[in-house]
DNA sequence: ATTCTACTCATACTAAAGTACGAATTCTAT
DNA sequence: ATAGAATTCGTACTTTAGTATGAGTAGAAT
């Protein structure tokens, strides 16, 4: 919001600044008029270009992010939320059981859990309902 | 790609015929030339920002759109792909078999080969790398 | 016409995933 | 210190998932 704001003041004072210079080169010849077009054109343009990237920007970032609290309103733990990445990788319980060193039973154990915490059936189940809460991306 | 060559074009045909208005209002008065300037500054920052608008629409637009390219490459066929969409929603085969009025042995049989074609070894995975590949979103 | 591909289905099997107990240990906060 | 939550593990069991193999059918292409 601030910047757009600084983005258009800065706008207004470009375009009275090429006034006060479109003024002054008249009355050196006709052909300037043709140069001044031109970085006016361009200026803009650049301007615009800014202006538009500064504000779809903020739209992006926003739409990836984690939510934190919703986690927390899940009683997620820190174990299970591991797990339930490591799921989203498309990794076994077995494969799970190695990276995290624990056994298969206490993988299966969060699992079971996060099913319930996320009122999923499958573990695919699991990862489309995360990703739609934004718990991960 | 087409749409920004498409709009370059417009932009050098808006200059020329700015161009050739200028040198045309010149002869009527002085003053004219800063409503030339504060045409040319709107229609470029409009421009400006609409060019930025599509090639932004791109990049979020690529990030999320499938890569129809990579499903041809990939040899996945119409109906295997609509079994890995209902895998990435989180459907079980059973319930993949219900949408699609067709039995679990001929799902089985399309996620075997969709398994073989991503070079996955669990659904989980396949959706996974399909996401990564931008095959689905 | 026939070759090729996609789609379909079945059976039998192995492997993984998930459930349902119960229980020990560690960590944390009061 | 101790209650409570988190993490861990085990066993026995049921349910899905995935593999292998073979085969029938319909549509598109040559």
């Amino acid at each position: 919001m601030k910047k757009t704001i600084i983005a258009f003041s800065l706008l207004i004072i470009a375009l009275l600044a090429l006034f006060q210079l479109s003024k002054y080169t008249i009355f050196i010849g006709k052909t300037s008029v043709e140069l001044i077009t031109t970085i006016v054109a361009t200026v803009f343009l650049i301007v615009g270009i800014y202006i538009n990237k500064k504000t779809l920007h903020k739209e992006k970032s926003t739409t990836q992010k984690v939510d934190h609290s919703k986690i927390e309103e899940l009683q997620i733990s820190k174990r299970e939320y591991e797990v339930l990445r490591k799921i989203s990788d498309g990794l076994s319980n077995k494969e799970i059981t190695e990276m995290l060193f624990v056994s298969e039973s206490t993988i299966k154990s969060h699992v079971s859990s996060l099913l319930l915490k996320l009122n999923a059936k499958r573990r695919t189940q699991a990862v489309q309902k995360a990703k739609e809460m934004h718990i991960i991306d």
